[in-house]
DNA sequence: CGCGATTTAATTGTATGCAATTGATTAGGA
DNA sequence: TCCTAATCAATTGCATACAATTAAATCGCG
């Protein structure tokens, strides 16, 4: 006898990593007004939100929070730093080290930015009880996946 | 008095989309060496899926059915056509559409793709329970995304 | 029937992402 | 100290993604 279809493991609509990639390309479309409003991209945004917390990091400790390599980051960076939001300086402790900072543009677009968490929830059509208990979850199975692959 | 450090919504650590965000790279992580043995990427293996479900369909329904457009699509179809999973045959009927059918290869392909989703499983160390109550959350929380989008 | 509006893929240009390699710098052990 | 290993950013090559435009085909209204 055929497994039920609706277990079928190899269904679209049964891989919940095709939902977390769907809802991720659906948030990155709810983003792109908002942040066109601040002339970034979502990975810029990513960027912009860690050096609003702290200032003045090396490009490795970026892709650490972020999960991205010098790959990405390098020419991600470049252009920000070509729309004046940051300053790529080669630390004088350490030369390998490229460190990054605000410009005072770079800073003050935090006050525009403000806007857009609020804009998100919005469309989201959630409680913030709600998309934080989801976000707990996702942040233990992202966690579990990347443990996963140290081994 | 400040908001709660932990409530800012502008912390990266609160935000829902990096959490899916980087959730789906984990998840691209960790599918890599499984899809690698099968010579698909992650997106090529979504198109792989929705023709093992239904062959003979136009570019259009799978861009529906994966969120992707012909900007996408089309280079990755020519790929894959290259790497003789799939044939690319103007449609008849109506000669704007493009069938997307399997060749031999690309049905054959199902049997070897079998194995995949029992290594995602085991990779994310949660129960299939967990995994499917996710996946519902998230794809009501796409759908009230893409939902906000068209109003 | 005729013709403008719509639909469908393809194309062009820009911006991620990641694997693999390179080059410069620093760390650390014999 | 010297020399090898490790670290860090940059680079190269390939594969998504998406906005905007284009071109061909079809639809639908008058």
């Amino acid at each position: 006898m055929a497994r039920k279809p609706a277990l079928d493991p190899l269904l679209l609509g049964n891989q919940i990593c095709f939902a977390v990639y769907s809802t991720a390309h659906a948030f990155n479309r709810v983003y792109k007004p908002l942040l066109d409003k601040l002339g970034l991209t979502y990975p810029q945004y990513l960027v912009m939100m860690v050096l609003w917390e702290r200032d003045g990091v090396p490009v490795k400790d970026i892709g650490e929070k972020l999960f991205l390599d010098s790959g990405t980051l390098t020419p991600l960076l470049k252009r920000m730093e070509a729309a004046n939001l940051i300053k790529r300086t080669r630390s004088t402790q350490d030369e390998r080290q490229v460190l990054i900072a605000l410009t005072p543009q770079g800073h003050a677009l935090k006050e525009k930015a403000r806007a857009v968490p609020e804009g998100i929830l919005a469309s989201s059509t959630c409680s913030v009880g709600e998309l934080l208990a989801m976000k707990n979850e996702l942040v233990a199975l992202r966690d579990k996946l990347n443990a996963a692959l140290g081994e």
